[in-house]
DNA sequence: CCAAATTGTTTTAAGCCTAAAATGTTTCCC
DNA sequence: GGGAAACATTTTAGGCTTAAAACAATTTGG
């Protein structure tokens, strides 16, 4: 038992399983990711951010503020700057001044912005089902299940960096 | 029987479960990918891409052409050509033409260069390891063997369009 | 043999992305 | 009230990324 104990301290531990998983993840969600991207572009000629951000929106009928956007999307500050800035460019995007907090900027999706996501929408979901189309609805529970279990222990993995 | 078929063609189907999967799938995967490049960047002060580049060629001490790079990485062949400009730069990646066919680059980790990343590999583990640290090894299989199916699945779905 | 197709790489133009510093605004609290 | 801390956003500098076009070298099929 102590033997055993010194032993695993001692010997570096052996962790190409959680690797191997780990890349196996990443071709997933490259693989995918990829396809998204080139059909949204080939498509509707959008590119997957700016598809990802009008999503947010459309799920928030009254705005959101640029840092609730950018913690959303998981993505930085100044990036969602650029990409709003483009949005509001072409139309698609509203953006004002709270008028209680001058600091904030709240984006709406404009009519046109809020047209052209739902008809992108109703075709990109069918994309995704065809994407994981070999999956049993049994899989598709148990891999939502696991990979909440894996969000959550990344979550604590990362929080316990930072704190 | 023909009207639950024919019901079926009309009621637009409802994807909302994969859509969610792949919401999930992405949100793993950015928050791990997310905490992997900071703690690159904070220790060994390296960018995730050009870790994932010499990763590839530490497992080919032959080296590889950038082609092979650009496909085992995912992305696209201009990318690698900068990749590789900047690792040759830092003295990380040695290029040279090949002999047989003069349109072939072979790149190779230099002795730094290999030595470098074994350095961050063997930290990089224990990053991965403790990210997925809660998972039990069986949730591990599990996971593998379900991603092995989405895998697969995308692969199927991604070649049909470009057939 | 040689033109056409294919293959490997680079270039181009545009956009995405990050970390860190800078700017402007509000809140806290003494 | 006023300075310090916190917050929201933008700016900056540099690097990553893609799709498409251009270029170079090789292979293929008449």
């Amino acid at each position: 038992m102590l033997d055993s104990e010194t032993k695993a301290v001692e010997t570096p531990e052996d962790h190409a399983e959680e690797l191997r998983l780990w890349l196996r993840l990443l071709t997933c969600t490259t693989l995918i990711e990829g396809e998204v991207r080139g059909r949204l572009r080939q498509r509707f000629d959008v590119t997957l951010p700016r598809f990802d951000l009008m999503a947010q929106l459309d799920k928030a009928p009254d705005g959101m503020t640029l840092s609730d956007v950018s913690k959303r999307m998981m993505v930085s500050n100044g990036n969602v700057t650029g990409l709003v800035e483009r949005l509001v460019e072409s139309g698609h995007l509203d953006r004002r001044t709270s008028e209680t907090d001058r600091r904030v900027q709240v984006i709406r999706l404009t009519k046109l912005g809020r047209a052209e996501f739902r008809r992108m929408a109703a075709e990109h979901e069918t994309w995704i089902a065809d994407l994981f189309a070999d999956l049993t609805p049994k899989d598709v529970r148990e891999l939502m299940r696991l990979l909440a279990k894996t969000k959550a222990s990344a979550q604590r993995s990362a929080g316990r960096r930072r704190a």
